[in-house]
DNA sequence: TTTCTATTGAAACAAAGTTTCATTTAGGGT
DNA sequence: ACCCTAAATGAAACTTTGTTTCAATAGAAA
């Protein structure tokens, strides 16, 4: 079963339906394979069926994250990206400075996420970790420039 | 040493200045002593002295994330919140459809993540968790209806 | 006190995200 | 195969969030 496959049966196991527009955009998204922000998405969904909008984008994402098959992220930036978490569970090292950003692929939590849900009653399907410094280049310069 | 006073000391050490607006700010933000955004902040500042403008509050706030003085944090919703890291470190379970967040007093991470910044010569000054899931209320209603 | 430069407020701007509404469409029931 | 209805859509207006510009101001070091 791919990814897309995958996706598109949570749309229907929680009784959604399959439009054109989610198609594509869930295609789309796997093509991409990263972390994408709304705009970049949206672009690349317009260069295959062009008469998509903003909305859809934005309301079919949001969709996806309630369904914990995308991931949203903020990487210390002003916008938020997204990313299929078919596409492999990660996390992320970002420098306070000049904002780069290393992916860490090894998981840095697991069982002690479902130990904090079960005391509240949460259940659990998935974390975000980001751990903040500063990299190499900007630990050489003064501590508010921009790289 | 009290918050402010400590927060001011970062500004020095970092050879910025301490002005009447960057003293306001971080006054506020300790007496608010929660995650604000930065329009909740920029209303609280303006109380206290009203001619400060938006911009202010956003350089300010950069800055002091940079300084790691500041978590900023997205909490799965649209805008970052604010909080000063001396108001005590913790995490947060949200929940993927209501948004309800709860704080998780413990930290689930600690010195995994020196072990991270040395691999890739990061200094690592701070880091954050979100778990992500459906709250009690949320598991009993349709996966995408907003409660 | 003087000087230099960081910082400021205001306003215009840009980007990100949401809402509204008339129209279309998926897909279950028949 | 065809209705029917609720879900979903695109477009556009709108709101919210964040950034930039620029002339004026004010820390703080000498």
């Amino acid at each position: 079963m791919t990814t897309v496959e995958q996706t598109l049966q949570a749309l229907r196991d929680a009784g959604l339906k399959i439009t054109a527009s989610r198609r594509a955009i869930i295609e789309t998204l796997a093509e991409m394979n990263r972390h994408v922000t709304a705009a970049e998405l949206l672009e690349a969904v317009q260069a295959r069926v062009p008469e998509i909008g903003k909305a859809s984008v934005y309301r079919t994402l949001d969709v996806l994250v309630r369904l914990n098959v995308v991931q949203a992220c903020t990487l210390g930036s002003t916008s938020t990206t997204y990313i299929l978490t078919t596409a492999g569970h990660h996390h992320h090292l970002v420098c306070l400075v000049c904002h780069r950003t290393i992916e860490i692929d090894e998981c840095l939590l697991d069982e002690a996420t479902e130990a904090i849900g079960r005391k509240f009653g949460f259940l659990v399907e998935g974390h975000l970790v980001e751990v903040y410094g500063k990299c190499p280049d900007c630990m050489q310069t003064s501590p508010t420039q921009t790289t």
